[in-house]
DNA sequence: AGATTAAATACAATCGATTGTATAATTTTT
DNA sequence: AAAAATTATACAATCGATTGTATTTAATCT
């Protein structure tokens, strides 16, 4: 084995083919296992590669093949669990096909998020995967990379002015029906709901699923019941406060996301309402904080993981039939999952 | 604006250079805002390659420059909150200083750190941050990255057997020995402790920093009261358990991690144990679980995202002094902090 | 104006691997 | 054994930017 001096510089190709007297094209092919190398010269190479400890120089051959085998992602924040939970799935997928993942976080600004895309680009990725920013409305950097022919997939939360495109998204309004539509048969008759911001396909969806289930069990649908924020724990602390402050006769929450139940139901245990029994509150995700809390938090299962893994899929296809016949844009729903906890169990009323 | 048709190839300095029939050198240097070259041509290239869609080769420039502007991270899972965290701090510093982050997860798994670290070799990263998985003892893969002059910080867990290197680590001694000592003085007489895996520095010390706290406090050390485990949540109701078949006065219990913590409070609000009543519980990591839980959980808190953007730093500091006077390997401890909540405050008792 | 210095640009090699084409070596065929 | 067909290897261009050196052009000085 080669002791490598601080700072040496790093073996390549040519210094094979010098030791062995042959040329570097043949190294190239020797060690690419091409079948115009003969089996010998072939051993000798890899013998000599490993004796000078040799590494392929992947910046070199990227920029001949002119190919990256790297994917960016961009997501608003990587902390957050659901995002975590999304990247580990696109990692999984990746890593077992090959690719590299770039990730950036946009926290929720539409420059940073340009500016990641410009640096994907200038990197010469074979492929962007996306979750976009609160202030992404107009969305003609993303369009630019299709002009550029870069594959783009959305995951959880798309451009809607975006038809022609890759999208893997939750089924966010099936879910938030289903949800409300579970607080309705547990007996709530006055449901308040957590809305997240709406410039975001995905919390307009939640807010319809929750009106559509109102308004199929002949509930008249209330603006006022509905507390828009951002839905961080804080945000549903005092979208509690200021609601039961004006109405107090709410026997039920949809929140649109865990954490803003979360805070509200830290609320009301602090004002001394019981839930399921007073209020009783389904979520949304399946954080694990929804497991955790007192009592368990009846929430949607949004499978993030899964989510990841099929948007990386997705996107690897496109990329590979890139060049071949067109490409025909796929939207995928992943249906969610209604796990009843005991924050939804309201007692039946005997009437 | 160049409306660029699908799989058009990507314009070029040379195409810049043609088109204003000058030289690509000087259209390099002009974009690059050099010196030997004059305003008004700047202007005229700059104008030029806004026209043509331009946007750098990275793989070109990164290939003759050796340099990819690129960091590696590994970590044992994205998804796990603290890791999540500290990546965020990563790449928040990394972006601040026009880094790129590929991000692999080892899933606890030496032979794909060791892919890992080869794959990252390959692509000319100019450092890397781990944080190593249980598996790893044998750090000859990483000693070998030090070999070919590529910067390495340790984050969080690191290779005992490296004296000579970077890394950024939690003060998981006195984090445990707080902790502990907390309990002592809310009044535990018998105190248990779960371990995580002993393979790692980090869990050797949490557990020394118990030891130590007892023993300065005249409270003998009982290996029985000691449950090693992966910490995981259900690891923690079980070793609970086991624990209470075994030995019924304990009424405290450390927890070398938070989400063990809250596994085993399970267990105890199940079988009808209060806590901090009857058993007082202090957790490690800060974990958003120990908010939530009821009652919520005294934990030490580890500051991720602060290591994983002080890790990221020093890494950047130590690849921008390559080639400079020798490199002084710094060690970091982040002291943490330990949180009071309600799981531990142990009603006075009178005597 | 002519000489000297400075500014701006052009030339050409280079980073390390890949790949189409040409040539040399070997094997097969007749 | 000569011709044809295979197989193995060598040659040389290329990916797109960077950079040291050389050359041209413009500005300054006496």
């Amino acid at each position: 084995m080669s002791q490598l001096i601080n700072g040496m510089k790093k073996t390549t190709i040519y210094e094979i083919a010098n030791a062995l007297a042959i040329d570097s094209s043949t190294v190239s092919r020797a060690l690419n296992d091409s079948p115009r190398v003969s089996k010998n010269t072939k051993e000798k190479v890899l013998k000599k590669a490993k004796e000078l400890g040799y590494s392929t120089n992947l910046l070199a051959s990227n920029l001949r093949q002119n190919k990256s085998n790297t994917i960016g992602i961009v997501v608003p924040r990587i902390s957050r669990f659901f995002f975590s939970t999304t990247i580990a799935g696109i990692e999984e997928a990746a890593f077992t096909q090959g690719y590299n993942v770039i990730i950036s976080q946009s926290l929720e600004q539409l420059d940073r998020e340009k500016k990641i895309i410009n640096n994907f680009v200038a990197n010469r990725v074979d492929g962007v995967l996306i979750s976009i920013s609160w202030e992404t409305e107009n969305c003609t950097h993303l369009k630019h990379l299709q002009d550029l022919n870069i594959p783009l997939v959305f995951f959880d939360r798309h451009c809607a002015s975006m038809t022609n495109t890759n999208k893997i998204i939750t089924g966010d309004y099936e879910g938030a029906y289903q949800a409300t539509n579970h607080l309705i048969e547990k007996g709530c008759k006055k449901i308040a709901h957590f809305a997240g911001p709406q410039t975001l396909e995905l919390y307009k969806n939640r807010l319809n699923g929750y009106k559509m289930a109102l308004e199929n069990n002949k509930m008249k649908f209330d603006p006022a019941l509905v507390q828009e924020s951002s839905l961080m724990k804080n945000y549903g602390y005092e979208s509690m406060k200021s609601l039961m402050e004006k109405i107090d006769d709410i026997d039920g929450v949809f929140s649109a996301n865990d954490a803003a139940a979360v805070g509200a139901m830290k609320y009301l245990s602090r004002i001394g309402k019981r839930i399921p029994n007073d209020i009783a509150f389904v979520g949304f995700s399946n954080d694990p904080l929804s497991e955790v809390i007192d009592p368990p938090l009846s929430t949607v299962d949004q499978f993030g993981f899964e989510m990841g893994k099929k948007a990386c899929e997705l996107l690897i296809e496109n990329i590979n039939a890139k060049g071949k016949n067109p490409w025909q844009y796929r939207t995928v729903v992943l249906q969610p999952n209604l796990i009843e906890r005991k924050s939804s169990q309201k007692p039946v009323k005997i009437t």
